[in-house]
DNA sequence: AGCACGCCGACT
DNA sequence: GTCGGCGTGCTC
């Protein structure tokens, strides 16, 4: 339309190539073209692939003779342009290509799927065919006289054969049949059977009286007509009957489906078909709670912020009614006619926070989910895009739907380290990219957090960002009491069992009697322990990787973490024979089995990765938990995350040092938030509650911190080593891994980048290459190299330019051409 | 990433 | 002799 005269497109592909790729514009699609549209396009020899319109052009390619756009799918885009910048940034400062971005933004749905298909030659005349056919030929012909086409699949099951290929190419050969691509669109709308009464009856009282007459003693159906006026009462307002009901409604009790064809047959009822909406229609059925007065206090305080900073962080400890604001905060953004996007955890979104706020919002709050369906996914994107949802809750991904005047993004929980995406590429940290997002919107960002990441807390101290603090807990709710139980002495004065302290069993014991509830925490992923042989120390490898294997007592197996490759357990060590196997540290799953030895009386639950794998497990866990037929419940962070009762009045931190032996510069940071969080969940009505962290190090300076609720001054303390050995937020991270089956070859290679590197003409500090920790996953070697960037954007982008052309040449090199290289912008 | 082309082992 | 293994080269 507006684009009239441009004869050219650069085409963003959801392939990873680092660049665009320009089709001619036909002329008879030229009105048609518009930025962010969707389009057909061929992509090699055989694929089509949908892709979007990020730039119209006159230039004609030099090398090559460009390919026609064949279709344009969009007469509103589904991509803005606000969005095409934004992928655009996101490429270039997480060192991506745009095609990445695009997998990673649009959900599959949206994307079209291209089958090929087999239909018969209309030319060919099986009659008078120059060539003989085979018996399997003959066969496919035949199944083409009585349909239309058939897909490889259809060919493969009617001749019962795994590759069909030879065969069908043989047919083409002979012109008798033609292979073509058919497109589809992937999403389907929902449609609804619906059923009325014939307007011609409903609006006629002695029509709709004959037709009882009528029915006299055929029960089946008179009772479905009195049910249906029951529920459309179409006496009192004849419109209602318009709309009908659901077929499989008005069929829930009972009710025969002949019975109602057959009132339909006599022309009573007439059945109808509608598109309906996955996401439920839901009017807000609660006013928003009166702020308190330190709520109303921060509220002034961040729009105060808000006039002259783009971001602001409110920093409030939990339990202090953070919640509220938001809402309070978003009310006001949706009445002035801008659009809201919040940002959530993953494991956060399941819960509570999510229903509060859809009792205040109703349906135009939107849910994008990552257990959502790939239709579910598109009617959010379309419903941002129609309007219908003016604000929306989501995961890391939702930053990419379709807003176009977005006025409000609030990330909560901001610390998490779930916002960052590790794999696969596009590499991003949801909640940075989220101020960016902002930026072009001109929209303000809200970080909220109980315990700031350093970086956010380092820019508030900075004045970047505006700071607000709250500082009271809601309600009477106290802050808890720590106790550090030290398992070196117990140890000595052999007061262990099972690797719980005296202090540990007390205090749980105490909780008991009183019918409260117990956490306990361990960071071991879900996963369970090791087994290691008594005798010789051998424990099992992955053939694959250089790690040991998890025992998983569920299945009796051992399985590696980082491929899944597994094996069953040994019933004697592999090294000497010996029978001696014995299971090694600790996961929740034997710590559930050791407390309820413990405490043989008391209920338990564990919620981890294993438990609540399906879509309910963590629902019906929480439930449970809520309902009080759970005493004493092990998990993993996911136990950090939502739980929300009154009846916790001991957190128990099971292995307080494996949260302090990180081996990262983070690891201080990670370990004061992540004890400060499961600690929050303990007393949060009027008792106070206790937390008790085993550790062999009592001493350690974080627990003081953590204890003393000084978040301040540790942050001071961290700050100055992080200043001291160049680390973030002082310098900008960037990791580079260089991975190949071979040893020499990636050693090589990492070796080769470094050289390369080490040239860039900007201020920074090359480490490495050095090993991986771990290094080797699924037979592939690696090597990691870290950069130290200053801080300064020209810098960042210098340096990455170059680092893009870097690794293109290095690629091209022949000795290099199957070596990977990933990099990660601000690694986690 | 796919997908085709191309050159060497184990099967009818 | 062929089927098919995966090395490698290309995609507007």
């Amino acid at each position: 339309m507006m684009e009239s005269g441009k004869n050219f497109a650069d085409i963003i592909l959801p392939v990873p190539i680092p660049r665009m790729f320009t089709y001619k514009i036909p002329k008879n699609l030229a009105s048609e073209i518009q930025i962010g549209a969707r389009v057909i396009v061929q992509f090699g020899r055989k694929k089509i692939l949908t892709g979007i319109i990020g730039k119209v052009h006159n230039k004609p390619p030099q090398a090559y003779d460009a390919k026609p756009i064949l279709e344009v799918l969009d007469d509103q885009p589904s991509v803005n342009p606000l969005q095409i910048r934004f992928w655009v940034w996101m490429a270039s400062y997480y060192c991506c290509h745009i095609g990445e971005v695009m997998h990673a933004a649009l959900p599959s749905g949206l994307r079209l799927s291209s089958e090929s298909k087999v239909q018969a030659n209309p030319n060919f005349d099986r009659e008078n065919a120059a060539y003989p056919m085979d018996e399997r030929e003959d066969k496919i012909l035949d199944a083409l006289e009585n349909q239309a086409e058939l897909s490889y699949e259809d060919c493969e099951k009617i001749l019962g054969v795994k590759t069909i290929h030879p065969i069908l190419k043989s047919l083409v050969a002979k012109e008798a049949v033609l292979i073509f691509e058919k497109v589809q669109e992937k999403y389907s709308p929902k449609i609804e059977t619906r059923v009325r009464i014939k307007a011609e009856i409903a609006s006629d009282k002695n029509a709709l009286e004959a037709v009882f007459d009528g029915l006299a003693g055929k029960a089946k159906q008179e009772s479905i007509l009195l049910k249906y006026l029951r529920d459309v009462p179409v006496f009192k307002n004849i419109k209602l009957n318009e709309k009908g009901v659901d077929k499989a409604t008005l069929l829930e009790e009972g009710d025969s489906e002949s019975s109602l064809k057959t009132l339909i047959k006599n022309g009573v009822f007439e059945s109808f078909k509608v598109v309906v909406n996955r996401i439920e229609e839901m009017e807000p059925e609660k006013e928003p709670a009166k702020l308190s007065d330190s709520q109303e206090l921060a509220v002034g305080e961040i729009h105060k912020h808000f006039e002259e900073k783009q971001c602001v962080l409110l920093h409030g400890i939990t339990g202090s009614g953070k919640t509220e604001i938001y809402i309070r905060l978003i009310q006001e953004v949706l009445e002035s006619g801008s659009q809201v996007l919040m940002l959530l955890p993953e494991i956060a979104l399941t819960t509570q926070i999510v229903s509060r706020l859809q009792q205040v919002f109703g349906s135009k709050m939107g849910v994008y989910h990552s257990k959502y369906s790939d239709n579910e996914r598109v009617e959010v994107w379309n419903g941002v895009l129609s309007g219908r949802f003016s604000f929306v809750v989501g995961v890391r991904s939702s930053i990419f739907l379709p807003f176009d005047s977005l006025g409000l993004i609030i990330v909560d929980e901001e610390h998490e380290s779930s916002f960052k995406q590790f794999d696969p590429a596009p590499r991003f940290q949801a909640r940075d990219s989220a101020i960016m997002l902002a930026y072009f919107h001109q929209a303000k960002t809200l970080l909220g957090s109980a315990t700031p990441s350093f970086e956010s807390y380092f820019n508030a101290l900075q004045e970047k960002y505006g700071y607000v603090q709250l500082h009271q807990r809601y309600g009477e709710a106290q802050l808890p009491q720590y106790h550090l139980a030290n398992l070196s002495a117990d140890r000595k004065k052999n007061l262990l069992k099972l690797d719980s302290t005296r202090l540990m069993r007390e205090k749980i014991q105490d909780a008991l009697s009183k019918n409260e509830q117990v956490l306990i925490f361990q960071n071991r992923r879900g996963y369970s322990p090791y087994i290691q042989c008594e005798d010789c120390g051998w424990t099992g490898q992955c053939v694959q990787c250089d790690v040991s294997l998890t025992y998983h007592q569920f299945a009796e197996e051992m399985r590696c973490h980082y491929c899944g490759y597994k094996e069953k357990v040994p019933s004697s060590c592999p090294a000497c024979g010996s029978t001696q196997l014995s299971t090694m540290g600790m996961g929740t799953e034997r710590i559930e089995e050791s407390l309820s030895m413990l405490f043989p009386e008391a209920r338990m639950g564990r919620m981890d990765l294993d438990t609540t794998r399906n879509k309910y497990g963590y629902q019906r866990l929480l439930e449970e938990f809520g309902a009080g037929q759970i005493d004493i419940l092990v998990g993993t962070q996911m136990i950090t995350k939502g739980l929300d009762f009154g009846r916790v009045t001991v957190v128990g931190i099971w292995d307080g040092d494996r949260i302090l032996n990180f081996p990262d510069f983070r690891a201080g940071e990670r370990a004061y938030q992540q004890i400060t969080q499961v600690a929050g969940r303990a007393g949060r009505r009027a008792t106070q509650g206790e937390v008790i962290i085993q550790t062999r190090n009592p001493d350690n300076d974080i627990f003081e911190k953590v204890i003393k609720g000084d978040y301040y001054e540790f942050f001071r303390q961290e700050m100055m080593e992080r200043k001291k050995f160049y680390y973030p937020p002082y310098v900008k991270l960037v990791k580079i891994t260089t991975r190949h089956a071979d040893f020499k070859t990636t050693e090589k290679a990492a070796n080769a980048l470094h050289r390369e590197m080490a040239q860039i003409p900007v201020k920074k500090i090359v480490l490495g290459p050095e090993k991986a920790l771990i290094g080797r996953i699924k037979n592939q070697f690696q090597f990691e190299s870290l950069i130290k960037l200053d801080r300064s954007g020209s810098t960042q982008t210098s340096f990455k330019e170059r680092l893009a052309e870097i690794l293109e040449d290095l690629q091209s090199r022949p000795e290099f051409r199957s070596v990977r290289w990933i990099v990660d912008v601000d690694p986690s």
